[in-house]
DNA sequence: TGAAATGTTGGGGCG
DNA sequence: ACGCCCCAACATTTC
């Protein structure tokens, strides 16, 4: 009996409770190694981008706290991972390596491929569903297909049986004794400088486990009941702001969802109902994300729809400059673009108008609307981000008819009716009264004045008139469709 | 997890 | 008193 450590592979996973790859790396009753891989050059073009690098910056420091709490050091190593695993391995003499998985396409096969590899060379390798409610081979229709429309897809989850409950942290951990070399997290450069565009994370984000279950109880303490309303109000406090901790596993969607029932239980005497049942819907759009990327791993790249690839997208490199910095003179199109500059993160509903603005009002295409959340989101995670924009665009499974055109001043006028939350984003038009808040054009000369407006000036004019950009995009979604 | 155009209805002004 | 018209208000259809 050898006293072989056993190495944990942390991805995105960066949590000690309901971890089940390091539960069962200690149940193993070795010695830990718990690992971190910086093997971003490995994932094809969807290396982790500029808002999430700081977010790992942060999740990792709070982990390697988390474990140095129970004596362990977090071993950090770049490169790819199949070879930095088998320098670890030959330096620490590790017979085991414990993973949870991951779902993009480039992880699968790379993760497929040192699984092999390292079993053929007599290593214990296991991995383990540490991410989803239910992983996505799990669930098939009645034909025996995957799920397409997200429905059916969420009355199967719900029929499929219970969700297993969490994990507690292990009680025994035993941590490698002479801990092999580190890099210097700094010395990853994660944190922008010159200029530090991050500078104001900080006020809206604690990245780590303890950051994460904690605004899980404060949203389940309250906010949870009002959601079903509340969430489409982007000026307010409605929505869990859960996603980029979610997408780091510093908190588990098993967690989540037997913590939302407990509340809904002991507060209406059901386990799912009302606000509860919504926000839960919204952990599994995140379940069914997953699924479509991994029945579908084109999903980044391509139109699902496949007739959507003659689309006569225009290259209109100034609108897309002015969609990114949230100067399309279009308040709320505007205040989301600036709002997710500013803190990595935007509201939902608000996501959904600024990517049908960009799709359908400017004609650009949807993948670049996708890379640039990409960059920006601190919570930017390949399934979300491709079937979202897919959906917006119509040419995503259970997408949004093409045909659904959002009017940024009625969805303005609707969502934030005292534009509070265009106030927030958009200093420069505070002053406005609520009524052509959401469309400064329509402001009478006095009122402009007295705002201390100059339209073309303090605050851009609109880019385009949205009802001809409306009737452009229904002309070419016609001819599409006639084609 | 839309919006705009078109259709229908009913109340009120008015000749 | 009555019919006509206008037009909200609401419903339905279309994109």
């Amino acid at each position: 009996m050898s006293d072989a450590p056993s190495i944990v592979w942390f991805r995105l996973d960066l949590r000690l409770s309901d971890n089940p790859a390091l539960t069962a790396a200690a149940k193993r009753g070795r010695a830990l190694v718990p690992l971190f891989i910086l093997d971003d050059e490995e994932a094809d073009e969807w290396a982790i981008g500029g808002a999430s690098r700081w977010w790992l910056h942060h999740a990792l420091e709070a982990l390697a706290s988390g474990l140095q709490d129970h004596g362990g050091d977090l071993i950090l190593r770049q490169g790819p991972a199949e070879r930095v695993l088998d320098e670890v391995i030959a330096e620490t003499g590790a017979e085991a390596v414990y993973w949870n998985r991951r779902y993009e396409p480039w992880a699968i096969a790379r993760d497929g491929k040192i699984k092999d590899r390292l079993k053929k060379d007599g290593m214990a390798v296991e991995s383990f569903n540490g991410a989803l409610l239910t992983e996505p081979w799990e669930l098939k229709t009645g034909q025996g297909g995957p799920y397409k429309v997200f429905t059916p897809y969420w009355k199967a989850v719900r029929a499929a049986g219970e969700i297993p409950e969490p994990l507690p942290m292990p009680d025994e951990m035993t941590f490698i004794s002479k801990t092999p070399q580190s890099d210097r997290l700094m010395d990853w450069d994660l944190l922008p400088s010159k200029p530090n565009w991050a500078a104001a994370f900080p006020d809206t984000w604690t990245p780590g486990s303890e950051g994460a279950t904690g605004r899980l109880s404060d949203f389940l303490d309250d906010a949870v009941f009002a959601y079903k309303d509340q969430r489409n109000a982007p000026g307010q406090p409605g929505t869990s702001r859960l996603s980029p901790h979610l997408h780091f596993g510093e908190i588990s969607p098993r967690q989540i969802w037997h913590a939302a029932i407990a509340k809904n239980l002991a507060e209406t005497g059901e386990p799912m109902s009302g606000g509860v049942m919504t926000f839960l819907s919204e952990v599994v759009w995140r379940e069914f994300s997953y699924n479509l990327l991994y029945h579908f791993p084109h999903l980044p790249k391509d139109p699902l729809k496949t007739e959507f690839a003659a689309f006569p997208w225009i290259d209109d490199p100034a609108g897309l400059k002015a969609w990114q910095t949230g100067m399309t003179g279009y308040p709320i199109v505007d205040a989301g673009m600036r709002e997710l500059w500013t803190t990595g993160w935007m509201h939902n509903r608000v996501r959904m108008i600024t990517a049908s603005f960009l799709i359908k009002d400017l004609m650009i295409h949807w993948s670049e609307g996708e890379a640039w959340f990409w960059d920006t989101l601190v919570d930017a995670d390949l399934a979300s981000n491709s079937a979202s924009w897919q959906w917006v665009a119509g040419s995503g499974a259970d997408a949004s008819p093409y045909f659904r055109i959002f009017n940024p001043v009625l969805q303005g006028e609707k969502f934030d009716p005292d534009g509070t939350y265009v106030r927030r984003w958009v200093p420069e038009l505070a002053d406005l009264p609520d009524k052509v808040m959401h469309a400064p054009w329509e402001a009478s000369p006095v009122e402009l004045q007295a705002a201390g407006i100059t339209l073309g000036q303090t605050y851009p004019e609109r880019i385009v008139n949205h009802a001809s950009a409306r009737d452009r995009a229904l002309a070419a979604y016609k001819a599409l469709k006639a084609a």
